[in-house]
DNA sequence: GGCCATTTGGTTGTGCACAACTTAATTGTG
DNA sequence: CACAATTAAGTTGTGCACAACCAAATGGCC
């Protein structure tokens, strides 16, 4: 658990252009890479675990959660804006919302307007679930021990680094070579 | 893409034991709460997409090349040991290994000492891969956008973070309720 | 009307994550 | 020595994530 240093900001200081040099700066680069990104899965990873936990009373996995908490706040939702909301394609979402659908808390129908969209609506069950949910952020927030301003920062941080990758993935797939 | 306000510091101070007064409190920490888990779900997969592409050309997923990571910095390793430095099971890391196997990179093999222990090795193809994968840090890095310092400041927050979340873990699962 | 691209969901296949269980080797203890 | 407990891998089953592909409905265009 006791983390090694990470090589300082001089050894990793981006060397310009050399031959030797460079391979001695790139391993030190992807020891530290290895931290942040590690560090995140890490992290997203135990959070799946806390959720595991506090959700199992309400038999709820944690991306089942996410579409309850959209339909909650947003009420019925067609497929594609749960998928607009959560950053979660068809592929994801469809098996998904069957899952919940057996579960009795919401029901799929096809939309008269437009029959190629499928609308999600909320039982009464699932809107009931909504109770006692309420009581879940609390104790997630409690185990991460940390304080509103400093989720707030994070929060702000991890959006932001978001923003990055998703624009850094489209011009490393289509574009720029 | 644009981020709705969350609610001030001041609507969501825990109130203390109301009736109806916690319900509205709820809703806003539930509505926090919501960014900060799910901001580091989508931040993960964010970078997972990264690492999709970058990693393409060496014909790796995100978690194979976590693998070959450690078994650069620190030579060979029983899937044990790779489970520790990654936080993975055995049941994530066997079809892992048998893969990295397949594709010619690493070989299994038994311990004479302890017939239990499958230590992984890496073929000379295996070795080899590590020359390809030097310049992945620095491209990720940059597609981060993020200074060093940042860097470092986010991957320390979010250590503390699964630090806190895994002994919370622990908690529930097993004693104080 | 007939033809086209687009949109919306769905399906299939691969891989990761993890819980629960199994098997085999090892270690500890009487 | 015999036997129980522990340990290392593996297996099975469920669910999520995503790429690639498919089918039906829609809407624009001539």
């Amino acid at each position: 658990m006791a983390r090694k240093g990470y090589p300082g900001p001089m050894t990793a200081s981006p060397t310009p252009h050399g031959s030797h040099e460079v391979a001695a700066a790139d391993a030190d680069w992807l020891r530290l890479e290895n931290q942040i990104c590690f560090s995140l899965h890490a992290a997203s990873r135990a959070f799946n675990g806390v959720y595991r936990l506090i959700l199992r009373d309400l038999g709820l996995t944690y991306p089942q959660y996410l579409v309850l908490l959209v339909l909650w706040e947003r009420g019925d939702q067609p497929v594609k804006k749960l998928g607009e909301h959560l950053r979660l394609d068809s592929g994801t979402l469809s098996p998904l919302v069957k899952r919940l659908e057996a579960a009795g808390l919401v029901r799929r129908e096809r939309s008269a307007q437009d029959e190629r969209s499928v609308r999600v609506r909320l039982t009464e069950e699932g809107s009931a679930l909504r109770g006692r949910a309420l009581e879940v952020p609390r104790r997630i927030a409690a185990a991460t021990g940390f304080e509103l301003t400093e989720i707030i920062e994070l929060r702000e941080r991890l959006d932001r680094l978001t923003t990055a990758l998703d624009a850094a993935t489209l011009t490393e797939a289509q574009g720029a070579p």
